[in-house]
DNA sequence: GATGTTTTTCAGTTAGCTCTCAGGAAACTA
DNA sequence: TAGTTTCCTGAGAGCTAACTGAAAAACATC
C-alpha cells in the first residue's frame, strides 16, 4: 500500500498518538483531530484518504460529521470507532459504500488490515490483492483463510491474526512485545507467556505440512516468519 | 454490470446518502436531487440511465415527474420508492415498460436486485442473465428460486435474499454486521442474533441436498458461502 | 376473524477460544 | 559440567461465540 493521508478524529489523546504513531510508521501522512467540529474543518481542508472517526466525540458525534461531510458530496471512505458496548442498532449502517468499523478495544494490526481492506475496494487503480504469499503459506484476507502448500489450515482468530502479522514482516525478528503490541487488542494487561503459547499452536498446526519449520526462534530476542529469500 | 449513470432523488438525506454511498461503492456515477423540479431538470441534463425516484417529494411528486419526462419523450427506466402503506391504485401501473417500485423501508441487496432487473429487461446487449452460479448452488433471480444440484429449494423471502447476498460474495467472509445493512431493511433495530437464526434455516434446507456444507462460519469474524475454487 | 406462514426474540446447550501456569527441554554462561 | 536463563508445550479453568429449538409477534390469506 503507497502512503495514504490519514485524518485520525478521537478524544483520548492515548488512542490518538497510539493510531498516529503506528500509522506514521506504517509510512503514511497522519493529522489529528480531538472533536469533531475540527474534524469537519480538517477533512475539507486536508482531503485525506481515510478517516478514522470515533463515534463517541465530545461535541458532534462521529455519525454527524459523516452526515455532515457527505451533505457536502465528500466521499472519503470512514473506518468507525466504537465502544464495544455500543447498542447493536447505533451501529447500524457502518458498513455501507465505502466505509467499515473496528470496536475499542481493537489491535493494531486489525486496524491496519481493515485500511487495506477499504483501500483495496476503494480505490480504483492498484490492487495489491488480498493474498499474502510467503514461501509455502498464502493467506487469503477474503475468505480469511491459511494454506501451506496449498492445505489449508483452520486457525483461531487471534492465531490467524498473529500470523498475518509474522507474514506482513517476513524475514524479519519481531520481539514478543512488538508482537503483543500489535495482535492483541492495547488494553491487553496479562503476560508475554501468550506469545509463546501462540506461536507453538501456530507451530503444532502449520510444521506437520510445511517442508520446514515456518516460525523460527531468535532466542532473547523475538520470533521470524522464514520467507523464501531468507 | 457495468458502470451506469444514476439519478437518485429524495427528499430525506439520509436516504440519498444509503443510496449514493452504497451506488458509488457499486462503481456507478451518481447524482443527488432533492425535490421535483430539480429532478426534471437533472434528467433533462445528465440523462441518466435510470432514475430511483421517491414518489412523495415536497413540490412536485415522483408521478407528476414520471408524467412530464415521459411528455418530453424520455424513457429512462425508474425504479419508484413509495411507502408501504400506499395504496395499491396509487403503485399501479408502477411497473408497465421498463419501471418498477420497492417500499421503503427496503434493503439494500434488494434495490441493487431491482436494479439489475431493470437494466437487464431495458437494456438491449443485456448483462450476462439472471442465473447466480456458485458450485451446486443455483439460483434464478427472473424466476425468484434455488435449487441445490438441479434440486428446487423452498425458501422464505428473507432465506432467499441472504442467499443471494452470500453468493454474490462467494469465498469472502461477511460480517453479520454486513449481512444486516445489506439484507435487512435499512431501519432494522434488533440484535444480530437474527443472522445466526437465517443461516441455520437455510443450512438446514441446503445440507441435507447438498454435497458438503455450503455455508461455513468464520468464528470471530462471520460467514462465508463456499465456491468452487476457494 | 381464523389459519398458516414468516419474522424476531430468547434461552439452553454446545463447541471453541483465550489465557495462565507449571514442569521440562534447550540453549547459553562460566 | 553445573547453573542460569529462555523457551516450549500440555493441561485446565473460565469465558465467549455460535447453534438451535421453541415460543411470541407480526404478517398474509382466505
Amino acid at each position: 500500500m503507497e502512503s495514504l493521508k490519514v485524518l485520525v478524529v478521537d478524544d483520548e489523546p492515548n488512542i490518538r498518538d497510539l493510531l498516529s504513531a503506528s500509522l506514521r510508521f506504517a509510512g503514511h501522512q497522519v493529522s489529528v483531530s480531538p472533536n469533531g467540529t475540527d474534524a469537519i474543518n480538517k477533512i475539507i481542508e486536508l482531503q485525506p484518504d481515510i478517516v478514522l472517526l470515533d463515534v463517541m466525540l465530545p461535541d458532534i458525534s462521529g455519525f454527524g460529521v459523516t452526515k455532515k461531510i457527505r451533505g457536502m458530496g465528500i466521499e472519503t471512505p470512514i473506518l468507525f470507532l466504537t465502544a464495544r458496548d455500543d447498542t447493536e442498532d447505533k451501529v447500524a449502517g457502518l458498513t455501507v459504500g465505502g466505509d467499515d468499523y473496528v470496536t475499542k478495544p481493537f489491535s493494531l494490526d486489525e486496524i491496519m488490515a481493515r485500511i487495506s481492506a477499504i483501500m483495496r475496494r476503494t480505490s480504483k487503480d492498484s490492487t495489491p490483492g488480498s493474498v499474502i504469499r510467503v514461501g509455502e503459506l498464502e493467506i487469503n484476507e477474503d475468505a480469511h483463510d491459511v494454506s501451506v502448500n496449498g492445505q489449508l489450515v483452520d486457525l483461531s482468530p487471534t492465531e490467524y491474526q498473529l500470523l498475518r502479522y509474522l507474514a506482513t514482516n517476513p524475514n524479519r525478528v519481531l520481539t514478543k512485545a512488538q508482537i503483543l503490541d500489535h495482535v492483541w487488542e492495547y488494553d491487553f494487561n496479562g503476560e508475554m507467556g501468550i506469545v509463546e503459547s501462540y506461536v507453538s499452536y501456530l507451530r503444532k498446526k502449520l510444521d506437520p505440512i510445511s517442508s520446514e519449520p515456518l516460525i523460527v526462534t531468535k532466542r532473547g530476542v523475538g520470533y521470524m516468519l522464514k520467507g523464501p529469500k531468507g
